[in-house]
DNA sequence: AGTCATTGTTACCTATGTTCACAATGACTT
DNA sequence: AAGTCATTGTGAACATAGGTAACAATGACT
């Protein structure tokens, strides 16, 4: 609804509700990615004192979360990210001391991570700061707005991966 | 309502309430994330072909969507980055003739950005390219179910920033 | 033994953004 | 006029998050 703002040689001959639709479909866009660097800002902030950054929590959260020690290619499915970006994560969160790399009996291939004791303390303090950081960004929303949300983004992300496998 | 996963050595005394209630906030997070990874992926795939990536893009964007050339510490705070950031945007988009650096008649100190043709061109595939990426993300969601989740984003995003001044 | 797929890693590259330092400029004081 | 200070943009260096490509070790299957 701000249609003088198309400096775009094109007069872009749509209906208006289809230029509706459109607006609404691109603002969503700016306001996640927004969103998400205010999230990210906000998680670093909270993160910082802790030492470990917001994709090293995500790591740690995953490993706890796992029922066995997953392996590296496990993680990085769940993590929805290349192998490759695990080991950094890993290399950073085992300097720290807070996971271990085991041996898989097994199989000699496989790396499984290990949450350690401290790990398991600081994965502790991890949510409380995530929480906080959580909070502050979605301070405006009351709780059933958030489980609006909440279902909406569920939505979304249910319906995403079809897993790329290639 | 998974609180066998919590290998924290704290026993977290709080009422089931509490704990619902950030388990909500702590999974927004993370579907907020992983959301944005996602959407970031689609921006590029389509934005790939017109050799600028999201950012500049916004950058793009945003100086289109204003009145008159902004100064690079306008951008900056409009795209809620630190100004040098603005520099590298404005560097790449500028090796493409897609924007153009103009000094301020008024002081010496300003630079102002001005979108050229090619610019101006490129602005409109833009917004053909990142409509059809949000619409990969937003497939999941009817029109109804896009207003609602624009409205909350954007509650979200107005009760944002005290405008950080230091 | 030979071929092929899996697993993790080393070595780079990109994108985005940050902090720090600095030079040029403008504005304001003394 | 000179001095002080804030603004504006940028160079240099770094951090975070991620990706590709090549590769070695290993397992699996013929």
């Amino acid at each position: 609804m701000d249609p003088r703002t198309t400096p775009a040689p094109e007069p872009a001959a749509e209906s208006a509700a289809e230029s509706a639709a459109a607006e609404t479909t691109g603002r969503l866009a700016d306001q996640l990615l927004n969103l998400t660097k205010r999230l990210h800002r906000a998680q670093r902030r909270h993160l910082e004192p802790l030492g470990i950054t917001p994709a090293q929590s995500r790591l740690l959260r995953t490993v706890a979360h796992s029922e066995a020690p997953p392996r590296m290619a496990d993680l990085a499915r769940r993590l929805d990210v290349v192998p490759r970006a695990v080991t950094t994560l890993v290399d950073a969160l085992e300097t720290h001391d807070l996971v271990r790399r085991i041996p898989d009996p097994a199989s000699r291939r496989v790396i499984r991570i290990e949450l350690t004791e401290a790990g398991g303390a600081t994965l502790h303090r991890l949510r409380l700061a995530r929480r906080a950081a959580a909070e502050d960004l979605l301070a405006p929303l009351d709780t059933p707005q958030r489980e609006a949300l909440t279902a909406l983004l569920a939505t979304l992300d249910a319906a995403a991966p079809p897993r790329p496998r290639c």
